[in-house]
DNA sequence: TATGAATGAGTGTTCATTCAT
DNA sequence: TATGAATGAACACTCATTCAT
């Protein structure tokens, strides 16, 4: 698998040396938030894995702060460049509605350590760093947020947009904390119940009650 | 308000002053371990917030995971509690599911900082502490599946039940995240908008498709 | 010799285990600071030269600047007293300058580490406290020029006051590179010969020039 | 004006590119010693301010250490030939003495941040390269004393010599906390006050009384 | 000449925890 | 019941320095 930090299309970008090592760092990184948490994590366990000294990684990055920032920052920017990828593709406005519900789960569940710092160490940054994150965050929101809407105006349908939304949102992200793929199937089969769960939700809905 | 600790049926039952410590004490851990998270939060943070010296605190418990076992198994137990209580008002199947859904949101949202003190440091405890919050969680998760079952049979709706109360519960549980009483009203509508779109997405299910 | 850091005109106070610990860590700082310069010098020195634990260090001082402010405020504490008490015993201006000059070295000569300390790491401290310790020496100086204007307005002399008082506290000060008990003769001998070069340098001036 | 440190008589003299860029190095170093002193300046701040890399600085210098050493040896150097250079135009002890006392005055409040440097980082050197540095400030120190004595002889005067040299060295070097060109004047001024101060203070002295 | 990449040792500081009282 | 005093281990981070290129 390549790696995830190096898309030609991210900040990531250029393969050079410094990236692709940068890349394999936030990869351990990741790991490591994922297993211990943020506040867990120290940067020595990052130093055991990734085999570099202590004093070495900090090439890499800042703080502990910037590496967090970097690995969110790579994970918003590149879970949307596919999904715009992936609604060229349709103008239905319910299928391209499924389209986000399988992006999002195809992208994070090939990748549920990332899809667990993602959702776990949300508010952790602070500062501009914390911002740009909330200011990604809510462009992804906005993304699926126009989808059902869409779907609303054309189905003429009566729901509360904010509270559906946030549901559909919950039923992807709290999927890292059960997913079991042998048990479970792979991407598409989850985002197909959990798009028809929701679907079929809304289409019911006539009125708020 | 009563302390979130002391009631009669749970282990900090009787309100002796050592109890009534406790739970003191325990509120003020949960507040913290909410804003700072469970390895954020320090010890020194509690004795600040709580007003006894560090020592002192350890009269109350053994250690920090003992601390976090303690807040944990004391919310999967009363919210089992309540829970129970209300189910005995209702026979209908719908109904009874419905009872779940209301009973956790306006067990939780009245508790912001437990729920996500609960949902965030899911898997920190090891041992035997943590082995017993899983099956006290596990308990939980069975009350609901079963609530399911029953609503399947009855109505001999056609679906994966595990997904199925694994989307109920991500839309509840998420909810911690993004939940403004001012712009999303009171548990009750929230609760009766979960269920709208939970019940209609199975009812709507004639096959796994 | 009794604690720079104990007299019961200060902070340092009561004679409770805690100050006359803290006390000890004080002198102990004032070596180091002395020797290695207050960046130069770590609070792992201190540990070895104290014996308590580089943790139990932070049970006395929040911080590497704290340290610095409490020996830094001490020292111009205690020499003022001392000064306010010498000086009521006389009323001549001539001969409350030289007491002036002999309280300020009979003070530093000797604590000389501590003289060091003073000058050399005189702005290093930041913020609120390093704003404290600049009012202090602010006071200081000004009861030393004070002393000598009195002289200069019963003398009837003319010169620079600013000037000339700097040149004074360099004489003094300066000491501290050179000093040698078994060379130079005790404090009240350089305070005497100090104050001769001076008082005979401004009486002899008429003029500006 | 010309770089401080590329004078043909120094050994940083041949006006070659590695020695200008070398005379750029120790400028910015010394402004930066003069602001966080020696130990708290780091390599790093100088790779900063003087725009090369880490790594390429140590082209220019072997250590830390030796970049003191080269700041401080460049400063007693050029000082004491400029020194030798004025004394050539006079032959009167008093005057020969002024002219001393204006050459380090001219000299050092020309270049205030060398003057900190040198009377604060004093004794931060050791070994070889702290030896050397110690010597030329001896014969610094010995070139102002034989004047003195040499003008003690002429006028007969009668005091501890070396106590009061280095009074005159402790009003020169003092000045560097408190001198403001605006407030002060210029180093003239300032060599003429102290010189006054000084010369008068031993002509009077008839007895070391 | 100059740099990118790296390192071992060290920095100030905080941690959960203990123990005598 | 509660605390003052203390600790070993760890923390994020920076240091002066090096070496292949």
């Amino acid at each position: 698998m390549a790696s995830t930090y190096s898309m030609a299309s991210t900040s990531f970008g250029a393969n050079s040396r410094f990236d692709r090592q940068l890349s394999r760092i936030l990869n351990h990184a990741t790991a490591i938030f994922c297993e211990k948490g943020y506040e867990g994590a120290s940067i020595r366990d990052l130093s055991r894995a990734s085999g570099l000294s202590l004093a070495g990684l900090y090439y890499y990055f800042q703080s502990k702060d910037e590496l967090l920032y970097l690995i969110q920052k790579h994970l918003f920017t590149s879970v949307m460049e596919r999904l715009k990828e992936n609604l060229k593709t349709a103008a239905d406005p319910e299928k391209r509605l499924r389209i986000f519900i399988s992006n999002h789960l195809a992208y994070f569940l090939a990748r549920p350590k990332a899809m667990k710092v993602l959702s776990h160490e949300d508010d952790v940054l602070k500062g501009a760093l914390g911002a740009e994150i909330r200011t990604l965050k809510r462009q992804y929101y906005h993304c699926c947020a126009d989808l059902v809407e869409e779907l609303k105006l054309t189905k003429k349908l009566k729901f509360k947009s904010r509270a559906v939304v946030l549901c559909l949102f919950g039923m992807m992200n709290w999927i890292h904390t059960w997913y079991n793929p042998r048990v479970d199937g792979d991407a598409a089969t989850v985002a197909r119940e959990i798009g028809n769960v929701f679907l079929r939700g809304i289409y019911a809905s006539t009125s708020g009650r």
